[in-house]
DNA sequence: TAGCTCTACTAGCGCGCTCTAGTAGCGCGC
DNA sequence: GCGCGCTACTAGAGCGCGCTAGTAGAGCTA
């Protein structure tokens, strides 16, 4: 952390932790004017490599570390870009991940703030703007296009994973019905035709897949086997969906498209426990392709998004909003394509 | 988001989105002055309710946001706690949802600073302090106890899941020795003999956890049976422990015994993609209960640590190395107990 | 020597807010 | 009529920094 400083051991103050050292410290250590030590961290032209070796040498030794709030104040641009996200999600954590390199490599800082249960989306937003967010990175938001639409009047706001009509905001998102338009082709390919999907309501991407579910199914012949569920993007909602295909009168469908790999997971759960056997009974499918989906044991067939792809893009789109080069309200779409794991098989004859 | 408004329509903007509003424009509006508008926004005495009203109206209208950074930088207090941790960790991502309640509710407002691959501790780190956090919480911090120690000579720090010797820091966490002497003792009293441990190497908790599991096979008079394979806390840590295992000479062990969930799940997938029947050939415990662990059809084993309490304790050490009611230094523990799920199962005979 | 340019610095305002120390105005009792 | 206390408000100094406009001094010409 700080670099080793044998004069101020770190075991010397049980008490004090006096005053957090700033940049008059360092400049008065020296003998020299605030604005060089400004000058030497902001590494700008003006100051004398000697002199820089002792700046620097000095904070060390002072402690002292750049004070983000105050920099954010003083200059214009606070080149922070918020972040919303769904902690629960993991796709939205993959996002969170892959925004990273590329907000550093344009220069920007981030702050995250996290959608959970006990505290609403429009809250976390606050936090954001708030924490002087030059823009806004939003992950799947579920908030009204009309809030959605206020936002983007206030600051620059980047969509990922969630489709809008009429929001002066950029989206970046995944062609969500290739994606599921392929799910459905690869059930079918493997001799399903009773394939259900069960879906996320009004959630983000959620529509776009619904319907391309039933275009697809309508396509391959299976208008009449249509059959949606209703459910969410969380392992609440596919456990949910599950059980409610358990309980009721209907025979289970031989595939199950999620709209999401909670979902998904949801589904398997209950499925598993209830010892249906996947994909011997029921092949199951899932969108998103989040980590979880891969790395366990859960192998799950599912349509990757390309998150490193989407996060440069929403970070660019962001900073290009803020440089002025363009108006807002640009929509990019990138391809994504099926993965197939060991939760989709042929169904077993009955 | 902002309140409805009928008079400045968001969609009349595609170009200006002029400059964000200050407390001088509301106060300007008004024709009163900055401070009084500040004491409303601050709900402190000395404003009329029908002022109050007023401010509150004209606030709306403009769009006034209050500042943070402003805010931060000119009150002593800034009431910002950073939080750091591992946004792959599920287990840290319930830590993160259960500290909200807790901060907000002590009046706290939260920046998460997440910890991947691209951006390690240290950095994570310094942007929390940047960011001006009076004090740090650290979920499983994995960087050297002389740097928490550094750190805790600089502000209050409050450590998560993470044994330290001597910093000047609070620490938080679980017993970790009783918890891993109830995993042992269920295994024994289930039949096993050979249980391994993956252990996390010197990754938060795993030291402890290593040396409870050692003296609980000593316990149960199976010294000669302590087998100890190397891994870390994550997914990829429990793949390369199984993968290791079955490539071994040496016969797989009736049951393992991983450091946490994810490695657990990580050797959970390689096990299951070889054949490997869990818990018929090979029982997997796991540690964390987060809530992956449960939710899915992971179904794992686990020990559960009281999240919700170590989130709440971890706010009010913090709160309280604020308040200065106590000097740092503080360690507190909870009881963890084991979940039995369907991961662990008594031997087969062969 | 004056005049120029260039490097290496400094003075001081302002970012949007909080907070202390006030003041103006009012009703009150004596 | 005067001081008193109270409510409702204001002036203005800072919080830690960035940044513009400046200056002092060295080196160089002519």
């Amino acid at each position: 952390m700080t670099p080793r400083n044998p004069r101020q051991p770190s075991d010397r103050s049980p008490a004090p932790r006096s005053r957090k050292p700033t940049m008059a410290d360092v400049a008065a250590e020296l003998g020299v004017s605030r604005a060089l030590v400004s000058l030497v961290f902001r590494d700008q032209p003006g100051a004398s490599p000697e002199t820089r070796e002792r700046v620097f040498e000095a904070a060390a030794r002072l402690g002292y570390k750049p004070d983000m709030a105050a920099r954010l104040l003083a200059r214009g641009r606070s080149k922070v870009l918020g972040v919303l996200f769904t902690a629960r999600n993991p796709h939205h954590v993959d996002l969170v991940e892959a925004i990273y390199p590329t907000a550093e490599e344009l220069g920007y800082d981030l702050v995250l703030s996290a959608a959970v249960p006990s505290r609403d989306e429009h809250k976390a937003i606050e936090a954001l703007v708030g924490h002087r967010s030059e823009a806004l990175l939003l992950c799947g938001p579920t908030i009204s296009e009309e809030d959605i639409a206020d936002l983007g009047a206030r600051l620059p706001v980047v969509v990922l994973g969630r489709h809008l009509k009429a929001a002066p905001v950029d989206i970046v998102t995944s062609y969500d019905r290739p994606g599921a338009r392929e799910v459905v082709d690869h059930l079918v390919a493997l001799g399903h035709r009773d394939i259900a999907h069960v879906d996320g309501g009004s959630r983000p991407g959620a529509p776009e897949r619904r319907r391309a579910y039933r275009d697809a199914m309508r396509f391959h012949g299976l208008a009449d086997r249509i059959r949606i569920i209703p459910g969410n993007h969380t392992e609440e909602g596919g456990q949910d969906a599950a059980r409610g295909m358990l309980a009721s009168d209907e025979a289970l469908p031989t595939a199950v498209f999620a709209s999401n790999d909670q979902c998904a997971i949801g589904l398997l759960d209950v499925f598993t426990r209830a010892g249906v056997k996947i994909p011997e009974q029921v092949s199951i499918v899932g969108y998103d392709d989040s980590h979880i989906a891969g790395l366990s044991h859960i192998d799950l067939t599912t349509v990757r998004q390309d998150v490193p792809r989407l996060a440069r893009l929403a970070v660019e789109a962001a900073d290009e909003q803020l440089r002025g080069v363009r108006e807002p309200g640009a929509t990019l779409k990138l391809e994504s394509k099926l993965v197939v794991r060991g939760t989709s098989g042929p169904p077993t004859q009955r």
